[in-house]
DNA sequence: TTGAAAGCGCTAACAT
DNA sequence: ATGTTAGCGCTTTCAA
């Protein structure tokens, strides 16, 4: 058996009686090797339970193939989906998949990517929207110009790119077109006053959908004032706390968009804990259609953003054409998926 | 600027005077260097945008501090918060996070083992219960002598080691006793008749689960045969429909014991669908407690596992004290949070 | 204080 | 058909 420390490829070819180029040509196949000898190779690889080493194996083939994601957090069913979907469309290629998550700190992003670029990843996935402020675009200018120039790619999931120059695949839902859609969905039922709970300024994501939902008041003949804006954030608690606010005073809504399925729900909780009904009393949609939406009591109408989809995609895109993907912009549809969470207002309170 | 490819240090070596020496140990710090070169280095490095090759330093380094995940699926709410764990914990010590998902494919959790061994993983965790057969035991036995013998280390988070003298980390929660208190939860409001929901005979943390709550019927002097086990597996899909069958004869139960919440999501909605109210007409429980629990309607009654703590006790313990770790088992404890998903059984009802 | 040089494990010419 | 050898980019003796 080896000795401590790994096996390496001198000890295979020791034990197999022939050199380490031969060893190596047997091991990456793309060599002709006579059968008999390959198999006696193969044997003694086995024998020693031989692993390749990827580093040295790294440095001389010019780097691995590994895609890197970095993400706020995992523990967001959104953000799990998206990760899924690169892990996955790498893996069906071969590729590793490194993560790293920031917790949204711009600091630990730069960090980050740094480590992502040591390790060689061709690949730098971002994912999830972002306040864009100058030191955001300056950043990511900078990765992108870093990784170019090193070899790799920068793709942008889900949030936009500060400057269409910059040499970065941006790949991401039309979060107007939805949003625009889902109040649509609600108007149409009958309601007028709509409150967007989980705004988020200066979040591209979360700005988009604002004024998809803006824009979708506007065309129904409302007046600005009719938008009903309350910044709380993402987030569950954030949602629910909102939403217990909201209840208190007398209500000027009927119907509530929440930013996104998880604000959704905490909302969706704060008004069981009110006494009232959904859809009855109030009616509520969220975004993304996460999986446990189709659980919520009621089954929450939203607008489904196919997350796993756009980890896919991302890699796809990115791997398929690199020239091309350098700048591209590829929007992902979204729609609407109808449940039990919306009806008419009730009556006597339509206006 | 640098020509195609990477920055290597030779050039940063060149553009600053020195020897690639020289660089190398300012950029280690571990070496006394003159401040005045130092800052040139510094300059250099900067100016050129250099970043270490992470192969070439773990080649003559000896691998680099990379724990490496792998479990079924990251969508998973609790598959996710173990992931977390694990990634927080390893980069507050500056350690590199890989993933790979199985999609519970044993063959391709061999592939990736395999993988990460490439990749000089110091830690592979391999994460979630597992239908532990013959070719199971054989498997992990592999893995745990070949990380091994490599130096690396093995942790198996929440499924046991077949074998006690395996060099293997174990870190779980007692599932049995989880899965008593709740039961003895049920039993104490009332309930006799008590399904468990999501049975997977051979699966380790499920059949624990199992056991504890025949334990904890038979400790309420209830014959065995008051055990009803529907063997569905776990997943919203597989709840839904087990909890729709089982709503369709004439009810044998009062209570529901989910295997755990996502089961428990389904089995809700099939309940309410069926026009039945929990926790007036059934109650229902989960296991483990994932964040959108609390927002179920009605709040999910549940256990309490800290995915999260797993994840991050997995490699505290397996980098605080390697010698001891192999072949430790530890037990994280479990309780329960009472929502409002469980009341006395309907009168009439109870047994 | 700094440089020269020897590898780390592997692949890919280049020889034989 | 297979062996020899020159590096890949870096760290680390060993010299100077």
């Amino acid at each position: 058996m080896a000795a401590k420390g790994r096996v390496t490829i001198r000890e295979v070819a020791e034990r197999a009686g022939v050199s380490v180029a031969t060893v190596s040509r047997v091991l990456s196949g793309n060599y002709p090797v006579p059968p008999a000898t390959r198999t006696r190779v193969m044997r003694a690889a086995r024998a020693l339970d031989y692993v390749a080493n990827a580093h040295a194996r790294a440095l001389v083939g010019g780097g691995r193939k590994m895609v890197a994601v970095v993400l706020r957090q995992v523990t967001s069913p959104f953000y799990a989906q998206v990760a899924e979907g690169v892990e996955a469309e790498a893996a069906a290629r071969g590729w590793l998949c490194l993560v790293g998550t920031t917790g949204g700190n711009p600091q630990r992003e730069l960090e980050i990517v740094q480590l992502m670029r040591e390790e060689g990843a061709r690949l730098v996935i971002l994912v999830g929207g972002v306040v864009e402020d100058d030191a955001y675009r300056e950043r990511v200018a900078h990765y992108a110009q870093a990784l170019d120039s090193s070899g790799a790619r920068l793709v942008l999931c889900g949030r936009q790119a500060p400057d269409p120059d910059i040499p970065a695949l941006v790949v991401e839902f039309d979060n107007e077109a939805g949003a625009h859609a889902i109040t649509g969905h609600l108007l149409s039922a009958g309601h007028r006053g709509i409150v967007f709970l989980g705004g988020l300024p200066g979040n591209t994501a979360l700005d988009a959908r604002v004024a998809g939902y803006r824009a979708a008041l506007a065309q129904h003949g409302l007046p600005p004032e009719a938008a009903q804006v309350v910044d709380c954030g993402l987030g569950r608690t954030a949602g629910h706390r909102a939403m217990a606010e909201l209840l208190v005073g007398t209500r000027e809504f009927t119907a509530v968009f929440a930013g996104d399925d998880m604000v959704a729900a905490g909302a969706l909780r704060a008004i069981a804990e009110a006494g009232l009904r959904v859809p009855d009393d109030i009616s509520v949609v969220g975004y993304n259609d996460i999986p446990l939406a189709e659980d919520f009591n009621p089954p929450l109408t939203t607008v489904r953003t196919p997350a796993e989809e756009l980890g896919r995609a991302a890699v796809r895109i990115a791997l398929h054409d690199p020239e091309h993907a350098a700048g591209a912009h590829h929007v992902l549809g979204t729609h609407i998926v109808v449940r039990d969470s919306v009806a008419a207002p009730p009556s006597g309170r339509a206006r």
